[in-house]
DNA sequence: GTTGAGCGTT
């Protein structure tokens, strides 16, 4: 909810939507919007936030009424100092809703009318976007919290390698790599075991780990489910400034308080 | 209070 006062994307039948990254973690949408009013109607400023935090991820979405302004704001704004950081601004390439989108315009809403009531194919093709995304959050989380998990994962990953190593096959059908697969899986599970053996013995060590959802596998996530609730997260100072005045998005409204009360420093040329 | 590859919210 980052619009101006309303829940969801306003209106993008027809906006361009700009992604613009390498932006400062304390910049906000009320920073963005006039800068990137000046060259056209923004329609809304987004900034995602981080699901856990709360804090920008260095990232925003202007969404512009027309293309050539979006354009426009590009060629301006690219490489612009923003808040110490020079940003970068080019189209975006995904919707709000995963919708591809046509040189940063949300393409409209396309019917197949070939996939009627037939063989559908329900095969998600979001797995690029997902996999970078989770790549991310990783590497965003990754600051001292669960860093002997990823130890562990090299460790398996270099054991495992080295088993293949002495069996190479050069023909590999899915039925090699689910044998495999499972053979290895039996093999962490006993691991695992052992581990949590280990660590029930001596549990000062790893105090604080887990709570990484998004670095399962679905098909591990869905053997090894987690326990009934997550009794407690870690020591999250949580802001309860979102209740009702402020909310964790900014929202940034196109009132013309906006269009001409920023610093004139800000701006260069143009 | 920190960080820095990448694509989005009720």
């Amino acid at each position: 909810m980052s619009h101006f006062g309303r829940s969801g994307p306003p209106d993008i039948r027809d906006t361009f939507s700009l992604l613009v990254l390498n932006i400062s973690f304390r910049t906000t949408a009320d920073d963005l919007f006039p800068l990137f009013e000046r060259y056209g109607k923004v329609v809304d400023v987004f900034i995602p936030r981080d699901r856990r935090t709360g804090d920008s991820r260095g990232f925003a979405f202007v969404r512009y009424k027309y293309a050539d302004e979006a354009q426009k704001a590009i060629d301006r704004l690219d490489g612009r100092n923003v808040d110490g950081r020079n940003i970068m601004v080019q189209f975006a390439k995904y919707g709000p809703n995963a919708e591809p989108i046509r040189k940063g315009r949300v393409k409209e809403v396309v019917e197949k009318p070939r996939d009627r009531s037939r063989s559908r194919s329900p095969r998600p093709r979001h797995r690029d976007r997902d996999h970078r995304r989770r790549s991310r959050s990783r590497s965003r989380e990754r600051h001292g919290r669960d860093r002997d998990r990823d130890y562990r994962r090299q460790s398996r990953s270099r054991s495992r390698s080295r088993s293949r190593s002495r069996s190479r096959s050069p023909s590999s059908s899915p039925d090699h790599i689910s044998h495999r697969k499972s053979r290895d899986d039996d093999k962490r599970r006993s691991r695992s075991k052992s581990r949590s053996r280990s660590r029930s013995r001596s549990r000062s060590r790893s105090r604080s780990r887990s709570h990484s959802y998004h670095s399962a596998s679905p098909a591990r996530r869905s053997a090894s489910p987690r326990k009934s609730s997550p009794p407690r997260r870690s020591p999250t100072p949580e802001k309860h400034t979102n209740g009702k005045d402020s909310p964790p998005s900014r929202s940034v409204s196109p009132s013309p308080k906006h269009a001409g009360s920023r610093s004139p420093g800000s701006e260069s040329k143009e």
